[in-house]
DNA sequence: CGTACAATGTGAATGCCGTCAACACTTGTG
DNA sequence: CACAAGTGTTGACGGCATTCACATTGTACG
């Protein structure tokens, strides 16, 4: 690990990381080109050595990096939700609500990273993206019985829809100011409607 | 209505006009301070005199313009939807699904105006704007036995959740790039979800 | 071992944008 | 008619994304 050379040596992840860290706190918005390669230590056009599509190809692997800090959030929440102690229709729902409630949770402690997440079209059927995570659980619930299987499809859409509009509404949205007892009240009837109209 | 004057006559409600024809096409990006003043024929600094926050400000004067066009946009949707053949609870549901309706189908038409009206934290009670039309939707269910009173509070929350959730992932989302007749399938599903879990 | 070439980084310049300060014109009011 | 408030202009500054010509390093091949 030497210091001040003329080759950075891994500049790509290092202007990633850096872009992490500064749209963990200010959003897209904080993450400018200049002031990261500044950060990192290397003139503005270096950065073109690595991003040929320049801000916005940057923008675009950082983004890539929050959707998977998201997922694995989501991935927490259905394994801390299995304390299963009632029949396994019950506990599969718990999971399914897992990933609601962990998706917005993420976006409220994370409302940058979220931004980020959210940032232009990205790979619908990525290996363990969000979508992936709730057509598991659905697939489950149909498995099981709990969801008929003439209603499975498209379904995974209005569950995502559901709490991706209560995570925009809650840090962007005009119910941004909404104190945290409400706020908790407000999910918690989002997640049931979502369920019991599955 | 002299030309070229030294004096524009109107120019705080010319640059909102512009700045709605600009956010109309292009989005929030396209809503340019310096192209806009000089489309009205005016310098970039007038501006300031009518909009002393700067560019800020002029952006919520142009989103407020944008809600105004959504809310519109959602009670000819409540209006055309009352053919109402069948009982009131049937008619009454069917302006609630609507609004709903009418929300998407205003994202997907003006997704550059729907980004706008998304813009920042605007008032929530306000008179006639999209709260206050849910509401008015869910007090009919509730008055008409279709949605039990202690169920009644945040569920303009889960519905409203839903639908701008849905219309953020076929605009800007992962969701865009649905063909029309997959699209209007999701958005169906989406609000028979709402519907049934309410 | 060395040399030519690819990869990577630098500096300086361009153009657009938001913003501000000093100045100019217009309008209306005493 | 003079003056003050309102409105618009010019010019300048700083930040940002981007590009180009040039410098430095690493490496593969003779």
């Amino acid at each position: 690990m030497p210091r001040a050379r003329y080759h950075h040596g891994d500049l790509r992840n290092a202007l990633v990381d850096g872009g992490v860290e500064l749209g963990r706190h200010g959003g897209v918005g904080a993450v400018v080109l200049t002031q990261l390669a500044r950060s990192v230590g290397v003139s503005p056009a270096a950065a073109y050595r690595h991003f040929p599509g320049g801000h916005d190809e940057l923008l675009d692997a950082v983004a890539e990096r929050a959707r998977v800090e998201l997922a694995e959030r989501m991935r927490d929440g259905i394994r801390t939700s299995a304390a299963a102690q009632p029949g396994p229709v019950h506990a599969a729902m718990l999971r399914f609500g897992a990933t609601g409630r962990a998706y917005v949770d993420f976006a409220l402690e994370q409302p940058g990273l979220f931004e980020l997440a959210c940032l232009r079209d990205h790979d619908l059927a990525h290996e363990g993206g969000v979508a992936a995570l709730l057509n598991a659980c659905l697939d489950e619930l149909v498995e099981l019985g709990r969801l008929p299987a003439a209603r499975r499809p498209r379904t995974e859409v209005a569950a995502w829809a559901a709490v991706h509009g209560l995570a925009v509404l809650l840090t962007t949205g005009p119910l941004a100011g909404l104190d945290p007892v409400e706020r908790e009240a407000v999910i918690g009837r989002t997640l049931e409607v979502v369920g019991s109209g599955i």
